[in-house]
This record gives structure tokens, C-alpha cells and sequence, in this order.
DNA sequence: GTAGGGTTAG
């Protein structure tokens, strides 16, 4: 697009000039009386959509859209008499904003900026205010061609080289155009050609709206911190509030990652000009920074607004606490309910579940209860009716302790009061609790019971029931009830099929697991329990071969064993004598970067005390670090000539496996006979 | 599209 000496052909002037009547002046005056927009917007669409017709012309406007548009290049004289039309049609002592309704109306933005050039190339020429409003009309025009960006980034050039500072609508708009074209590098190049006192709010929030919608994280920190300081001179306002706050959770994809601590200076900083996070926006701030283990920056951002007195509302107070309860950090908790107390936030019924659940949880299931009773009494600041998760979380705590009776109880009291009915999840916690207890019968009554109720039994129903049975040597029973819910039309999972295979292979009958092994992975894709299981019943059946094929198999599918897993296999390889295989996996799970534990050396020192070398199994000894409970009874058990068999049982005494230890084993600590180990 | 407890199974 050339601005260079277009001169108007002007055979068309004389035309003009005949048709020119004295409503030309009226229609200058009807143009020059449209609201003056105070605050301009402009006026930018995407380049594909096709340039509107010009609003009804004004005769005058018709009669200069036609002699720009059938310019070429004509002479001088020509030129001049087109200047001379425009003179005598009042155009030079138009106002900038008058300019720009005008050229707004041109066709095109290369009509536009042939107007521009005759305007400026003649005297008197408009000042310069007036000549960037007819250049924010070119702009305008441009942004709604094909190809836009490129355009417009012309025109920005063009408009450099003639000096024509931006408006700040002009600048607006190309900082919206350039970061929708994704032209990031354009977008402080234009802010930084604006001059400085026009760089107000509007502009700069547009700027840092497309700067993080492109990912300029720190461009757009920057602007930001200048709009942030306590003497800025253009602070920041509701909208970059709302561009901030809404851009940084949407989550584009910044050049690099905000950091939890940043959001929370953000926040604080924003705050002291009295601008807030709306408490949504917090409350999932809160919970996401818990989620991912940040839960200092969680308690630092709700104590940043609670500071600053920004709108709080109990959902924050509840995330936070569920992210304290997650991350064991209990005195926090008091903590802030005591927070809560003294800002005058009332707790509602999820603050109640959270803290029964908390009560529950650590098997205070007593304080839980008391707490319920005070919620309804209104004890705790408002009466508040729990609702059917309290009531489960409750009986859930009750079953977990053995308090079945008390669990049973509250449910009827549940049906009795009638206005929070039990759920599948309610019967389902009573379930399991009766099933862990052996008390098959019991738990077989409920479910008929809540079939009765007419609430829906699910696939958890299903597995604690064939869960209980299995665990209770009643593999077979187990198997009727589950073909018997699918036919129902209630589907099993992986999780049922786990319980069965472990069921079956607990009565050893280790065909018809497999069988359900190989069953279950026609229909489901196995997970590491699974495999795990099969793997464990193979290995105390002592087929050493099929487990090994089923263990081969469960890393093909990419799971990598665990450490429990490789201690099973070494353990079913030393007891079938195949110490070479042991030492295999031993070396696997060293090279996979897992340390042996005690059980791995428990294994191994008992298999070469048990063959008589000594000498090995002292080696394994010096090793492994921490001898337990086990290590020791080995010792005790097969190498008398290392210590006095009597100071040993001593030192045994004060002995106890670690929880942590019994969990990863759980099929073989717990117990202090070696049989598992010979 | 409106957060926050959550319940239960290997």
C-alpha cells in the first residue's frame, strides 16, 4: 500500500462539483452532530468477514467516496481542485472526531489512506490529532480486510514513518489485531510507540489480556506491576481485575509457569488497590494449590484477602480445610475454624463434614458423634441438618471401628426421621462393615433390605459383598452372587474379578483363578493389583513358572513392579530353591533404582542359614541396616552361634514392624511364624 | 460451565 503522490484523477470533479448542493452543508452538520464518542471503541473484526456497507452516505460522502476511488494517478492540477472541494466543503476546519466518522465511512482502508495523504499533502493541512483520527479510521478499515495483521502492521509502519503518533484507539486496536493474530512480537512494540500519557487503563488492559492469552507471562507481569504501584499514575481497574483473575486461571499456556507464591503477591498486590479475586475464582485457587502440595500458598492467599478484607465466603474456608485434613496438618485446621469464628463466617454443613470426617478418619469416631449432635442443636454458630454424606461419613467411621450395632442405628434413624433417606453409599458402608466383621448373613439382610428401600445396589455393593465372601473362604458363593448380578444387569469391574482370583487361589484352587485370570483380562485391561494378585497366589502355590510368565507379562502391559512385587518373586524363587532366579530379580528391581528392604533381606538370610552358608547370609546381614522383628527371629532361629540366642530374644522384644512395612506385605508381615520364609 | 465435604470395593 503505497501513500505516495496518488493524486485523484479528476474528470469525475466537474461531476462533483454539479451535483454538489447546498444539503452537502446539512449533511455535514447531521454528520458532525453524531454522538461524539467520548470513548471510542474501535471497531475491529476478524479480516474474514466482509466489509460492511457504508452506513447510509450523506450525499457529500458519496461524492468523495467516488472520486477516491476512481483515482490513479492524475496530475497536480487535478489534485489540487479536488483540495480545493474539500475546502470549500468546510473539511479543514472539521473536528478530529468529525475526521474520523467520515473516513470511517470510506469503502476501504486504501481509500482511506489515499483520503489521509490528500489531506496532509495539501494546505492548510489538518493538525496532527486530526490526521491520527483519520489513520485510527484506516486502521479500522484495515482490521476488517482478508489479511488483517499484515495490513495493519503496514499501516503501523506507515503511520511511523509520518510521524502520526497513535490513538489510543488506534493502538487498541492493533494490539487486539496482533494478538489475535498471534503476532506476540508486535504487541509491546505498539504499546511502547504510544506516548506515555496515553497509555491509560483501557489500553493497557487490553495489552495484558492479549499478552497472556499469547503467553507473555512476564511482558504482561510488567505492565501490570506499573498499573500495581501505589503512586500509578494509570492503576489498575475492575477489568484488568477481571482480565487478570479470569486469564491466569483459564490457564493459557504461559513461556513459563506461574508459581503458587507469584499468584499470591499478585493477589495481595491487586488487594491494596481494593481489587479482589470473586470468591469462586478463590475457592478453586485454593483448592488447586492444595492439590497439587501448596497448601502453605493456599493458607497464604486466603490470609492475603482475609487481611485486606476482601469478600470471603465459607466455600474458601472449606477448601482450605480439606486441603489441611489431606495434608495432615491439624493444628492448621483448628487453626483456622478458629479464623473462621472470629471473622464472623458461619460454618456450614460441608465445614461439618469436614470435620467429621476428620474425627472419623482418626478413629474419634465419639468426638465426631458429639459434633453431630451440636450441629443440630446449634451449638456450633447455626443449626445446621446434616445431610446423607455426614450421616455416611458417620456410619462409614462407626463400621470401621466395629461399632456395627451403633452404624446400624444411626441408618434406622435415618429412615425414621425421614428427611435423609439412606443411600446406596450409606448401605454399602454397613455392607462392607458386616462383611469385614465375617458377618456374611447380616450383610446378605441389608442388601435384600435396600433392594426393598428401592435403593439401587452398584458395583461397589457387589464387591464388598464378593469381597466378604471370598476373604471368608466362600470363593465359590462368591462366584454364584456375582454371575447372579450380571444377569441382573450389574457389571463387575477388575476389582471384583481381583477379589475372586484372590479367593480362589486362597482355597487353592488355583486353576479355576487363573481361569477367572484369564477371563477377566478379555474384558477388562488388568491393572497392577491384579497382576499382583495372581502373581502372589502363583508364587505360595509354587508355580514359580507361571508366575514368572504372569510378572513378564505385567511389565509388557507397562506396569513396573513394585518393590513388594519383586520381594514375591524373589521370595517364591528361594523357596523353590532357584537362587539364580532370585538373584535376577534382585538385581532388576537394584538396576530399576529400588533399594532391597528388610523383607528382600529377610528372604535371602533366610534361605542361607537355612542351607548352612553362613557365610553369605552374613554378608546379607551387614547389608541390610535395619534389622526388624523378623531379621532377628531368623537370626535367633538359624544362626544360634551368631549371638547368645538369649540376648537376641531380648532385644526382639522391644521389637515391632512399622505400619508402612505390614502394608507392603500385607499377605506376610503381621505374623511372627517364619513359615512364609522357609 | 457456578466452588466446597464425599461415601463405599481389591
Amino acid at each position: 500500500m503505497s501513500i505516495t503522490s496518488t493524486a485523484p484523477k479528476c474528470s469525475r470533479l466537474l461531476r462533483l462539483l454539479r451535483i454538489q448542493n447546498p444539503n452537502c452543508r446539512a449533511s455535514f452538520i447531521h454528520l458532525a452532530t453524531e454522538k461524539p464518542s467520548a470513548h471510542r471503541l474501535p471497531k475491529a473484526l476478524p479480516s474474514s468477514s466482509p466489509a460492511p456497507p457504508p452506513p447510509s452516505c450523506s450525499p457529500f460522502i458519496a461524492q468523495l467516496i467516488e472520486v477516491l476511488k476512481s483515482e490513479d494517478n492524475g496530475s497536480s492540477e487535478e489534485n489540487e481542485k479536488l483540495v480545493e472541494i474539500l475546502t470549500s466543503l468546510g473539511i479543514h476546519s472539521l473536528s478530529s472526531d468529525q475526521l474520523l466518522q467520515i473516513t470511517r465511512r470510506l469503502p476501504d482502508a486504501s481509500t482511506a489512506l489515499n483520503f489521509l495523504q490528500h489531506l496532509r499533502s495539501n494546505s492548510p493541512c489538518p493538525d496532527d490529532d486530526s490526521l491520527s483520527s483519520v489513520f485510527e479510521a484506516v486502521f479500522e478499515l484495515a482490521s476488517r480486510e482478508p489479511n488483517s495483521g499484515d495490513k495493519l502492521m503496514e499501516l503501523f509502519n506507515t503511520s511511523k514513518q509520518l510521524n502520526l503518533p497513535l490513538t489510543v484507539c488506534s493502538a487498541t486496536l492493533l494490539i487486539r489485531c496482533f494478538g489475535k493474530g498471534k503476532m506476540v512480537d508486535k504487541l509491546m512494540l505498539v504499546f511502547n510507540e504510544l506516548e506515555p500519557r496515553k497509555r491509560d487503563c483501557d489500553v493497557r488492559n487490553v495489552l495484558v489480556d492479549e499478552l497472556l492469552r499469547n503467553g507473555c507471562l512476564d511482558d504482561a507481569l510488567q505492565v501490570l506491576d506499573e498499573m500495581l504501584q501505589s503512586n500509578a499514575q494509570f492503576p489498575a481497574n475492575e477489568n484488568t481485575r477481571r482480565i487478570v483473575f479470569d486469564g491466569l486461571f483459564k490457564g493459557h499456556k504461559y513461556e513459563r509457569r506461574m508459581s503458587e507464591k507469584e499468584i499470591v503477591e499478585l493477589v495481595s498486590k491487586f488487594g491494596a488497590h481494593g481489587l479482589f479475586p470473586d470468591s469462586i475464582r478463590l475457592t478453586k485457587w485454593i483448592t488447586k494449590f492444595c492439590r497439587i502440595g501448596e497448601c502453605d500458598s493456599a493458607w497464604d492467599l486466603l490470609h492475603v484477602m482475609m487481611d485486606l478484607d476482601g469478600p470471603l465466603e465459607v466455600a474458601s474456608f472449606n477448601a482450605l480445610l480439606t486441603g489441611l485434613e489431606k495434608n495432615g496438618q491439624f493444628k492448621k485446621m483448628n487453626l483456622l475454624m478458629k479464623e473462621m469464628k472470629d471473622k464472623g463466617i458461619l460454618p456450614n454443613v460441608v465445614t461439618m463434614g469436614i470435620s467429621i470426617n476428620h474425627l472419623c478418619k482418626s478413629r474419634r469416631v465419639d468426638e465426631a458423634l458429639e459434633l453431630f449432635e451440636k450441629m443440630r442443636a446449634g451449638e456450633v454458630g447455626v443449626t445446621i441438618e446434616p445431610d446423607v454424606i455426614i450421616h455416611n461419613t458417620l456410619i462409614d467411621g462407626l463400621c470401621k471401628v466395629g461399632r456395627l450395632e451403633e452404624g446400624l442405628a444411626l441408618m434406622r434413624r435415618m429412615k425414621s426421621e425421614n428427611n435423609c433417606l439412606p443411600s446406596t453409599a450409606t448401605y454399602n458402608c454397613l455392607i462392607d462393615g458386616f462383611c469385614k466383621a465375617g458377618e456374611l448373613e447380616k450383610s446378605v439382610e441389608l442388601f435384600h433390605e435396600m433392594g426393598k428401600d428401592g435403593v439401587q445396589p452398584n458395583v461397589i455393593t457387589v464387591n464388598s459383598l464378593v469381597d466378604g465372601m471370598c476373604k471368608h473362604g466362600r470363593a465359590g458363593s462368591a462366584l454364584e452372587f456375582f454371575k447372579e448380578m450380571k444377569e441382573k444387569g450389574l457389571e463387575g469391574n477388575a476389582v471384583s474379578y481381583t477379589a475372586l482370583i484372590g479367593g480362589f487361589f486362597a482355597v487353592n484352587k488355583i486353576n479355576k483363578a487363573m481361569e477367572l485370570f484369564d477371563e477377566m483380562r478379555e474384558k477388562f485391561t488388568p491393572d497392577a493389583v491384579v497382576y499382583y494378585t495372581a502373581i502372589s497366589g502363583l508364587t505360595l502355590a509354587g508355580r514359580m513358572d507361571d508366575a514368572y510368565l504372569v510378572f513378564s507379562e505385567m511389565r509388557k502391559a507397562g506396569f513396573q513392579p513394585d518393590i513388594g512385587c519383586y520381594n514375591v518373586m524373589i521370595n517364591g524363587f528361594c523357596k523353590t530353591n532357584k537362587i539364580d532366579k532370585a538373584h535376577e530379580m534382585l538385581k532388576e528391581m537394584t538396576r530399576a533404582g529400588m533399594k532391597p528392604d528388610n523383607f528382600t533381606y529377610n528372604t535371602l538370610i533366610s534361605y542361607f542359614s537355612k542351607n548352612g552358608d553362613l557365610k553369605t547370609a552374613h554378608k546379607m546381614i551387614e547389608e541390610a541396616c535395619n534389622p526388624d522383628y523378623m531379621t532377628l527371629e531368623i537370626l535367633t532361629e538359624w544362626l544360634p552361634g551368631v549371638g547368645e540366642a538369649d540376648k537376641l530374644r531380648k532385644f526382639v522384644q522391644g521389637y515391632k514392624i512399622s505400619d508402612s512395612t505390614r502394608s507392603c506385605y500385607p499377605q506376610f508381615c503381621g505374623q511372627s511364624d517364619l513359615s512364609k520364609y522357609r
